[in-house]
DNA sequence: TGTACATCAGTGAACGCGCGTTCACTGATGTAC
DNA sequence: TGTACATCAGTGAACGCGCGTTCACTGATGTAC
């Protein structure tokens, strides 16, 4: 096992990962900015000053914690916008497509949501930016679309906008759902109608918005 | 002066006051659930011991808080909403009645984006059901305008939530721009027409939902 | 393959500090007569 | 108006506790020859 290079390196990821879900799992009930050191390396079993050796604060955990949620998104938006079949098939599958991220990675969902605003400056720096990203994509993929022809860049920016402000929106109303104590399921079922209907006013409203 | 009787609980609200907007400003740069009660007493002058005479704890003081910032926005919402002009002309009036009170109220502005997803349970819920309450009144202005004739219960219910998340996000968009190093004023018109923008591509929606 | 040395992830003791909460108190304000 | 007593907002000392950070360390892993 000793003439196995990387042992040393893949037990550091291992502790890092560690710390991050650790932290991810603390952050369910507070925010970054109240979140302790000691209190992430207790859960994970490692000494205080162990964390130094993969954060050099817990903001600098944060930073890390944004783009393990964020950064394996883009994929995802290019295909839940790219144009391809009927409006209301489309907006189904892209409710859909969120409420499953949102069940699959709550912790990371709720994490985005509290510190897109939350007291920590570095990580609303990282999320903006993600976020400014995801924008941009979005807005070229409605770029191709037909029906954005005669659109301004300005206009364009502003739908783009508009959808991933919406999408977060959509992503908040169904971790509450999640967290609903009595009938879950029909508090999922209530959040991805009214997904829906706000994603189709959005869709009717752009197939006029040049009238 | 003894005399004149509610001199001790003048002062005692006087006290109550200066606890409340001293926590306000210290939570410009944190959140609620990172504040502590003897930064706020330290802030205000008096021992920490008195701050039990006015909060259980800091999420007691942040409901209060939840009040004091959109307890009084009600009567705006109305005004806001109500269907009197020309729709352009209306947006425009919204948007910077909005800006007005992002540049008079910032703190509360903020510490309402910063908490209604933050850390802190009873001030979610807080925040959460004086949100409900202004989409209440949202949907109850919508029903008395012609447009929303044959509308269903539940599509005014989403147009109205539509309505106060684009509230919500603008006043954010409106804040980010005060808070810009380098030209806040083009920061501001750049998020004013913006905001714009989108409130007539959901006016449009709203106009040919029934097509 | 074996040996000697370098690296470095994780340790554990120690530190000074500010925290939330308790308690008995003080003295101005309020009230009853 | 004056007096005797009650109320209660704010005080100040004290407490035990967990925090972030420092430091010299250990011992497994990695490297050079």
């Amino acid at each position: 096992m000793s003439h196995t290079p990387g042992v040393r390196q893949a037990q550091k990821r291992k502790t890092r990962q560690a710390l991050l879900d650790a932290a991810l799992g603390l952050l369910e009930e507070q925010s970054l900015s109240s979140l302790g050191l000691r209190e992430v390396t207790r859960a994970v079993g490692v000494a205080p000053t162990a964390f130094y050796r993969h954060f050099r604060s817990t903001a600098d955990l944060g930073v890390a914690l944004v783009e393990e949620a964020l950064g394996s998104l883009h994929p995802m938006i290019r295909t839940t916008v790219s144009p391809t079949e009927d409006s209301d098939e489309r907006i189904a599958r892209a409710v859909e497509l969120i409420a499953g991220h949102v069940a699959a990675h709550p912790a990371h969902v709720r994490f985005i949501a509290r510190e897109r605003h939350g007291g920590v400056q570095p990580v609303r720096e990282a999320i903006r930016e993600q976020l400014a990203r995801f924008a941009e994509e979005v807005k070229a993929e409605l770029a191709k679309d037909a029906v954005s022809a005669g659109w301004s860049d300005a206009d364009l920016r502003m739908l783009a906008g508009l959808y991933v402000d919406q999408m977060l929106i959509t992503a908040s109303l169904f971790l509450e759902a999640l967290e609903a104590v009595e009938a879950p399921e029909e508090e999922r079922r209530r959040a991805a109608r009214t997904a829906a209907r706000q994603l189709r006013l959005i869709s009717i409203g752009r197939a006029h918005w040049l009238d």
